[in-house]
DNA sequence: TAAATATATGAATATCTGTTCATATATTTA
DNA sequence: TAAATATATGAACAGATATTCATATATTTA
């Protein structure tokens, strides 16, 4: 592994901020299993809808959850494995201690 | 994968966000290859002396780093391959975008 | 169509975080 | 021993961030 450059530094920073909150991590950790619609999600993490929407904002910004809509609902998952990976990765370095 | 408890999700939270800041990312990356000393970091890295050592200071209480002291110096190193893994898959996830 | 439900968003605020600056400590060298 | 070098650290400050509150938009239901 060489040196990162400047923009994928800090790409890698930006990446690693987004998992860098409790609630965001609360909201991956639920969407591991299944799509869940944002009332679902507020629910399950104990946050407001509100709180929650701007979370998920963050998180499709960055592509790390997608969304479709049906109805009046919208419905959200992790958009890839990578998300996974590195929040069961990080899961295991906690386990370990 | 079940639901983390607070706990866990805190912990969590906490080592991505250690992650989570470009100064440090570039430490973690220069320490892939070898030990270095804090003067040679900053160097690097292109941080002041304080700013990197306030920085070693935050990855060494969360266990990133390890350091031995020889004379005047003090070599840092990663401390396990987790530090490596993480690292690794986040920059594969940013390389694949 | 009016009310209810689901979601998003801008503004305000409080808290957190990273850097800088000044300085302290420890070690080496002249 | 005095000066130089290597590192750490506390305080201050500026910038970032998460939540709350109020409200807007869209959809469904009565």
């Amino acid at each position: 592994m060489k040196l990162l450059d400047e923009d994928t530094t800090i790409d890698m920073a930006e990446l690693f901020k987004i998992f860098g909150d409790s609630t965001r991590i609360k909201i991956i950790n639920i969407l591991l299993d299944k799509e869940l619609c944002v009332c679902e999600i507020a629910d399950l993490v104990s946050a407001t809808q509100s709180a929650v929407s701007h979370q998920l904002r963050i998180l499709k910004q960055a592509k790390l959850v997608k969304y479709r809509k049906e109805g009046a609902c919208i419905y959200y998952s992790l958009s890839d494995d990578h998300v996974r990976k590195i929040f069961e990765l990080g899961c295991e370095h906690i386990n370990e201690k």
